[in-house]
DNA sequence: TAGAGCCTAGACAACGTTGTCAGTGGCAGG
DNA sequence: CCTGCCACTGACAACGTTGTCTAGGCTCTA
């Protein structure tokens, strides 16, 4: 409605009573000089300051100071809004994330704004907070403002909304997670050979009764790391008791609540493999507060993993590296890339720590 | 140069050879439906089909539905940046921090977008990596993109360059560290207070020999930091040996380094005050491998922190809390608040968990 | 039934920038 | 001196949207 607080009509200049200290006059706050100002002040035309702000050749040294004094005392700084819809690229990108509180994506974030700024590219972010009606909404508002591309980490999982913004030329790359419904490039660390060899590493240290507690299995890494879980029991004849997997919420409450569940039942395990970053630290308050050690190894590293005692084995994967080359790929389809999507898989890496080297007891 | 890829003058519709799957031939790979297109397919003039994506009022159902059906059949989205640059106003709001994958910098940066979102906005934000001329850049490519208002965690001390945007109506907040060489908003943590009562914890438990090992001073918080902990000392009228204060970067390495020299000077001291977070951990770390138990507290709380052994007292700042704040300050402004600056300092808190209440050794 | 008043709808200009194109003047070569 | 070329400069349209203003059709009342 501060849209209607304009002068009246037909008061073009009517006193407006307006109070600046006396020096002040030009620029006038909440007004900012264009290029027309610029050049009406340098005494040149509007295309010159073009030239000048974009450093265009086709200008005589002379006649750039005059413009540069001009943009230097008005304090003119280039419009980009203007810029984009004439020209049609931003020069920015968005990412979509799950979290940026999360300290899983502040690598991942800071590697994509890291490559966007080697292109010359601002980056746009957004948390999706887990919601897909939210991850669109965002999606769509980034699209709205004609972002060239996006790095998405999917809640939802269907993404069928994109494909107007696709077709239109909106370069899309999935992080993490695959699109769901739709064709598009997308970048994930190996899960499912994470999770497998990671268990596999408890089994070759004795133990028989292992524990999952992962997230909900809509989730496509949840869902592949679970099956690398069971893929690894299998590998070696072990029986999978379904007492001893948990695929709730990552909510820590419910977490301690399954761990608790799984340590007092019948058939209590020797050991967990926890399906990521904030189940492991879950994990790890749950057991420090046991008298019986249980042997842990979390999907995902974290910081001060060496520090706790036992130290906690981890599968690690790069985060960073995810975002690095999610964004590479979309820098390069914005470049011209058109060859049909890609999926890539990064590999992850074991580093024990000794929590998963416990042996079993009792 | 992709500019220049159209289609020759004076072939308006020359056949280009382009292929398509048959069936797509509208919408077209890189173009984007306009309103006018939108307002051709239904039938309706441009300024309608503008009502009903704004929901403005005026327009009868059975229009708007002859219109909503031509913005799904083509799949229309509305051009943002056409609309920022006949509005004035963009929506969105830029967030400049030091370096996104610092766990610090997490939950404040999702503050500020929660707030945003409140209010519609979208985040746009970079780290500048603590280099001032980065921040710099970064601050006016956000000006440029004339995002609404700032909230910026200053790399650098001068920021006159800011002073034109502030007069143009750009809303700026500093956070953690105030403005340098201009009047702006600030909200930041009591680092004075706070390092002046970890301190005096310390003394409280016995120490009289504390070494300090912070960021250069000419970082505001670090200077504040160490002004707290010299009048810690003084209230308890102990001397400060010059050699016990490190003020050098927080990297590993020459923290490590630092705190060697410290302990194994002629005057070791018996505990240590962290300025921030990086050095608490790199303490950690040294001190676990050191036989004599030295006291320890940290600036600013971290993961974790709790299931070490022994755990680290740290006094706590609420990163979230700056950032919402801050945030809100903000949109307090585009709201229309002009009083003077304020600048106002949150309280910390100190959390005592074991490592700052060793008593001292030797 | 005429006139007033309301509601819907569209024509048009403007936002600030950039691409295109045409105009100017200087200078070298014939 | 004229021609042609070049370097520099500016007028103008266009990008896609929204605010303003006016036109036309309808209802309601006297």
């Amino acid at each position: 409605m501060a849209e209607n607080d304009r002068r009246p009509p037909g008061f073009p200049h009517a006193s407006d009573g307006r109070q600046w200290p006396p020096g002040a006059v030009e620029p006038r706050y909440g007004t900012r000089p264009t290029m027309k100002d610029v050049a009406a002040r340098a005494g040149v035309g509007l295309k010159t300051v073009s030239r000048v702000v974009n450093g265009e050749p086709g200008v005589t040294p002379d006649t750039e100071r005059r413009v540069q004094e001009a943009i230097d005392a008005l304090g003119f700084r280039r419009n980009d809004s203007a810029r984009v819809l004439r020209k049609g690229r931003t020069a920015s990108i968005g990412l979509v994330l799950e979290d940026l509180a999360d300290p899983f994506y502040g690598p991942l974030s800071r590697a994509v704004e890291e490559v966007a700024r080697a292109h010359g590219a601002l980056l746009i972010n957004g948390s999706s907070a887990e919601d897909p009606a939210r991850e669109q909404e965002l999606v769509l508002a980034l699209c709205a403002r004609r972002v060239d591309g996006l790095v998405v980490i999917p809640a939802g999982d269907d993404h069928r909304y994109l494909e107007p913004e696709i077709k239109a030329g909106v370069a899309t790359v999935f992080v993490d997670r695959p699109a769901g419904r739709i064709d598009a490039d997308a970048v994930m660390s190996d899960s499912y050979g994470g999770a497998r060899s990671g268990v596999a590493h408890l089994i070759a240290h004795g133990h028989r009764r292992i524990g999952f507690i992962g997230d909900q299995p809509r989730i496509h890494t949840a869902a592949e790391r679970l099956r690398g879980y069971r893929a690894a029991m299998e590998d070696a004849g072990l029986p999978v008791d379904s007492s001893w997997v948990s695929l709730g919420s990552t909510d820590p409450v419910r977490v301690r609540d399954a761990a608790a569940a799984i340590l007092d039942g019948p058939s209590p395990v020797t050991a967990f493999f926890a399906g990521n970053n904030r189940v492991t630290v879950t994990l790890v308050r749950v057991l420090a507060e046991r008298r019986r050690r249980v042997a842990l190894v979390g999907f995902d590293d974290f910081e001060l993993a060496d520090l706790l005692d036992p130290g906690v084995t981890v599968i690690a994967q790069d985060s960073a590296q995810l975002g690095r080359t999610a964004a590479e790929r979309l820098f390069r389809r914005l470049d011209g890339g058109r060859s049909g999507t890609e999926r890539s898989v990064l590999p992850t890496r074991l580093i024990a720590r000794g929590s998963g080297e416990l042996r079993p007891e009792g």
